[in-house]
DNA sequence: GGTATAATGATAAAGATAATCAATATCGTA
DNA sequence: TACGATATTGATTATCTTTATCATTATACC
């Protein structure tokens, strides 16, 4: 998998060193379409190898992010999670209050907008992160409840 | 002030009580320009006013983001941090990686495009918070170090 | 003023991330 | 292939912020 071998070379270029640990944790990570918190990744590699650890689950996260493979979102409940960069191109987020549910969101439009908005501030641009919250359209129809 | 009034109104409605910490730290509050955590508006208070608790502070700032008064700002460092609300438009941000300056932005077309895409997905918005990270004018000059 | 009860302050608890450290694994080199 | 410097690991502890607890005090309505 492509992904996997730039991580790997990201660690050479890191003079980190390639383990076990962070090969299964890689690979199960990316073969996860979701957005995963520490422990959830924890839980899922857990299932297959008792031999992980929490801290490394943590470092190896933190790692990814370092790396480019994966970015950090934060919905605002105090919990980290980590979502594929390496092959999804970068989007924003769409969260209904009520029932979690969320789409991922991307106008080309709306990030040119953004960068004429920075330049003209005179600020270089690394990333952004929008998230916008509302009712989504079985939530916001009136009469049904969500979840 | 008009948002003391607010707040107090609040207050009511709730069927909540005026007490002399709240009505300090909402005084407080709202004379400080500035996106406040916790323990930085604590610190302001305490300065004056011995007789304040941490906890009160902190269940002071949730009255207020729930009166509508202020809301919450999470810049992803893991601290809460509150700002105005009222007699302060909605804004977003533009922050600094290297200094961590920020400047306040609003562009009321970036706005209705944002509307438009939500209804695209047939959600009904209730809030965004956009952050733009980057370098500012100073950081990003070639040869200069920000801070 | 009396009284139900909301609010307070101090403290503990909870929850997540980061640091610590002895034991182990990795990888360039001999 | 074996060696050795050192990066990594897992378990645990520490840290940091937010939230809950609870006896005591203050508030507001009668």
């Amino acid at each position: 998998m492509e992904a996997i071998a730039k991580f790997n070379q990201f660690l050479r270029q890191k003079g980190l060193r390639r383990t076990k640990q962070r090969d299964e944790l890689v690979e199960v990570f990316l073969r996860t379409e979701k957005h995963l918190s520490t422990q959830d990744l924890f839980d899922i590699v857990r299932k297959k190898d008792k031999d992980v650890g929490y801290a490394t689950v943590a470092r190896t996260l933190k790692l990814l992010a370092e790396s480019g493979l994966c970015r950090v979102v934060d919905f605002g409940d105090g919990v980290q999670r980590f979502e594929h960069k390496y092959g999804h191109e970068h989007h924003d987020h769409l969260i209904c209050l009520k029932c979690g549910r969320f789409v991922e969101i991307y106008s080309k439009k709306l990030e040119k907008l953004q960068d004429e908005i920075v330049k003209k501030h005179g600020y270089i641009q690394e990333y952004h992160k929008l998230h916008i919250f509302g009712l989504c359209p079985r939530c916001g129809k009136p009469g049904k409840r969500g979840k």
